[in-house]
DNA sequence: TCGTTAACATTTTTT
DNA sequence: ATGTTAACGA
């Protein structure tokens, strides 16, 4: 008898499914049910006895994208999906990270920053080693030592041919000493430690190898190279890697995706076999049409054509608008009517290439009273309350933490200025050790120095003291209850003007911690610290087995195999040797109150849910529940599917950025990114643009994008009102010749007497030569007159009136 | 220490 | 236009 999970898949996806056990890829395309086969895979190697559930390891990106796959996993299967391998590179590193933190070099403790945790330490230290912070700016700065990190670079091992870039190596090897004294990690550190962790040991090496028979990765188009390798690392020559992926979606190489990583997986990974699903399960043909036109520009492609079984549908809808008010407008009155039509509004998706884009929208949308919700903006773990709060549980948790200490060192204020501040990051600096271990040695100090700041620091030392004296032994609610009173956080909100929803979010937080508390999930990543324990002593693991007895047959045969490997793994690690941080220099901290011996449970709970916070920055989902709008940026919009879609912007400049121009790849992406946001549209989708916008305060006159015109003209039909009362063509039908672009920019609209001046600012024009442009600025009249006109592709020219023939167009 | 002002930058974003 | 950060004066 045939699983009942393999009915209803195409011969494509059935193959994919059912492969045997050698690494492979598939080149899933949009809408072609790659998630499906994904889950499908995982369900039936467990179900057929492949494999256990603890015997695989399934990597994905986004946290939301780990949840939906474990979802399915369970509704497809009766078994219990905690302790599973699943989560986001992030997560597994951090998993792995906390199971051998003393292998690898990490206090128990450690904690993750997040970039601007990041971009401050790099700050500081630039601070206190004189660099100029003119030429090396900390963001860029803090972006390199990430990218260094993304691909596989220590500081040594950096190329720097030149004197900048060797300052910024070196600026890296202060910030790796300085997160090495305080306990800290970055994103990058996450997956950079883990992968040296493996290389490294042997014996832990060979634990997950002949743990994870089967990796399957999500999303494969967006690893970097440090993902690579280390999934490389992991799999070994054994185990069979699944890699799922879309080359044609692969839009994030501005973080480090390399979609090259496509290509070279057959070859590095051994792949045997490479399947493709063409079949596309969501749009109608016009739509899929398009995009399949549209993809087909770019050189840069493994190869691939969608095709469904769907009806043309209806025609894409093109409109062009005199502004990018009246794009707006025109957004609005469409959705009414889709509104109008049975379509919920949640099933439309109003898409944009960036962030800046949303505000003439949404003041339209407001204005005419439609909800809508934004994707995209601060989340939940990001705000300022929130990260005052966690920042005294890491230091409850971790007190050589420096960027939790200098956050709250001084909020609410407790007269710490910057000089008492200065003072102590000179003792720290001196001593080498953490600005908390500097605190106490002067606070310990009880001297009758007169020295105002000291009796600020003390007292500040003591409150922190006090705070982990009182965690003992209280839940995580508490924890964060008594974090808030104690450290004067809800009397400062309280007495701020615009604080009530400051106090919310903090009320919030006791919820997410409640929440956090009870969650099921949690109890995975107490299962991973068992086997920690393992190498300790098997006490805690068998403890830790029995806490989270099995509910079936299936779970229990899972859960030997857990404990077989554990104790594999824990007479390996006595033959192991001692693992060195060669790079790393100094030695990690150790843990005030806490030493080498285990955290206490509640202590764990709470390092947990600190790692929560910063991997898992809340939802940047605008909450569900009515029916609204959805605005957001295509990258957003990546994975998702609407009714009806339009993407609006879409000029040379913007979409495709100019910034994108210049490098060499950078055209392909953005088309790439086009594709994405044509293929979000099942049933309807409008594509928008303006002839002039205003973008940071000043108008700008942009022409029609040139993704527009790789669009066959057969499957759009035009809404523009301006072209049909002209008659004539606008930007859109300028001659589709390759050329560079240059971008415009105007001060401001100048007003031009009609008299000897028979053009205006963004009139649309034809001339002889440059084909059709758009009047950009004009100056002088009569015979003096001249105007300057954007031809696209053609370039931005002044012309004089008097010698140039220019038509309205 | 705090509030005001001037300068500044402004693609895309997860973890 | 707008929002954020650095420097400055009360």
């Amino acid at each position: 008898m045939q699983s009942r999970l393999l009915e209803n898949l195409n011969p494509e996806q059935l193959a994919a499914v059912t492969l045997p056990r050698e690494s492979a890829l598939i080149l899933a395309g949009a809408g072609s049910g790659k998630t499906r086969v994904l889950t499908t895979r995982i369900a039936w190697l467990i179900e057929t006895r492949q494999v256990s559930p603890l015997g695989l390891l399934a990597v994905t990106f986004t946290n939301k994208a780990a949840r939906e796959m474990l979802t399915r996993i369970s509704s497809m299967l009766p078994i219990n999906t905690r302790g599973m391998w699943v989560g986001t590179f992030h997560g597994l590193a951090n998993r792995m990270l906390r199971a051998h933190h003393r292998e690898a070099g990490l206090p128990q403790a450690f904690q993750i920053m997040d970039t601007a945790d990041q971009v401050a330490m790099v700050k500081r230290m630039m601070k206190a080693n004189g660099v100029d912070e003119e030429r090396f700016k900390p963001r860029d700065t803090a972006w390199f030592i990430s990218a260094q990190k993304d691909a596989g670079l220590r500081p040594g091992s950096v190329e720097a041919f030149d004197d900048h870039t060797r300052q910024l190596v070196e600026i890296y090897r202060m910030y790796e000493a300085q997160c090495q004294r305080e306990g800290v990690t970055d994103f990058a550190e996450l997956i950079l430690r883990s992968y040296e962790l493996l290389a490294k040991n042997e014996a832990i090496r060979e634990h997950y190898r002949a743990r994870f028979a089967h990796i399957l990765v999500d999303e494969f188009q967006d690893t970097n190279r440090l993902q690579f390798d280390w999934l490389k690392l992991i799999a070994g020559s054994q185990n069979a890697v699944f890699a799922v992926g879309d080359d044609d979606q692969s839009v994030y190489s501005f973080r480090g995706a390399k979609v090259a990583n496509m290509r070279d997986f057959e070859r590095e990974f051994n792949a045997g076999t490479v399947i493709k699903l063409e079949q596309n399960y969501r749009s109608h043909g016009n739509i899929l049409e398009a995009a399949n036109v549209l993809i087909g520009h770019n050189r840069q492609r493994l190869g691939k054509n969608l095709w469904t079984s769907e009806s043309q549908g209806e025609p894409i809808r093109l409109f062009e608008a005199q502004s990018d008010f009246e794009e707006a407008q025109f957004i609005v009155e469409q959705a009414r009517e889709l509104k109008a039509s049975g379509i919920p509004l949640a099933e439309v998706a109003l898409l944009y290439r960036s962030n800046a884009q949303s505000r003439v929208l949404e003041h339209a949308l407001f204005s005419a009273g439609l909800p809508y919700r934004v994707y995209g903006g601060l989340r939940f773990f990001e705000r300022q309350e929130i990260k005052h709060a966690l920042a005294y549980l890491r230091l409850v948790a971790n007190p050589d933490d420096d960027s939790a200490l200098l956050r709250v060192i001084n909020f609410p204020t407790r007269g710490i200025g910057a000089r008492s501040i200065e003072q102590l990051q000179d003792a720290a600096r001196a001593g080498g050790t953490s600005l908390w271990q500097a605190a106490c040695s002067r606070g310990g100090s009880k001297g009758g120095n007169p020295d105002a700041p000291k009796k600020g620091i003390e007292g500040f030392v003591l409150l922190i003291d006090r705070l982990r004296d009182e965690c003992r032994g209280i839940t995580l609610p508490e924890m964060i209850e008594a974090v808030i009173e104690r450290s004067g956080l809800r009397t400062h909100y309280e007495a701020e003007r615009e604080g009530a929803d400051r106090i919310a979010n903090l009320d919030e937080l006791v919820n997410a911690a409640a929440q956090f508390s009870d969650d099921p999930m949690r109890m995975l990543e107490l299962e991973a610290d068992a086997e920690s324990f393992a190498s300790q002593g098997p006490t805690a693991l068998a403890a830790a087995r029995q806490a989270a007895a099995p509910l079936d047959a299936d779970a229990a045969e899972a859960d030997a195999d857990a404990a077989m490997m554990a104790a594999g793994f824990e007479d390996m690690q006595g033959l192991a040797p001692d693992f060195d941080d060669g790079d790393g220099g100094a030695e990690p901290l150790p843990v005030t109150g806490g030493g080498t011996t285990p955290a206490e449970p509640a202590d764990q709970l709470l390092i947990q849910f600190l790692s929560h916070a910063s991997l898992e920055a809340g939802d940047n989902q605008a909450n569900a529940g009515d029916d609204a709008l959805q605005l957001m940026t295509v990258h957003a919009a990546k994975g998702l599917e609407f009714h009806a879609v339009f993407a609006s912007g879409l000029e040379e400049g913007l979409f495709p950025h100019e910034n994108s121009l210049d490098d060499a790849g950078g055209v392909e992406e953005e088309r790439r990114l086009m594709y994405v946001a044509v293929t979000r549209a099942r049933r309807r989708l409008y594509l928008t643009f303006a002839q002039s916008r205003m973008l940071h305060g000043q108008t700008r006159y942009n022409v029609a994008s040139r993704f527009l015109r790789e669009i066959p003209v057969k499957l759009l039909k035009r809404l523009s009102p301006t072209y049909e009362r002209g008659g004539g063509s606008t930007s859109f039908d300028r001659p589709r010749t390759p050329a560079s672009y240059t971008p415009v920019q105007v001060q401001a609209a100048p007003k031009i007497e009609s008299a000897g001046m028979p053009f205006r600012i963004g009139q649309n024009v034809r001339h002889a030569k440059f084909g059709t442009g758009v009047i950009v600025d004009a100056e002088g009249r009569g015979s003096d007159a001249r105007v300057q006109v954007n031809f696209g592709r053609e370039g931005v020219k002044w012309l004089a009136l008097a010698y140039a023939k220019l038509d309205a167009a």
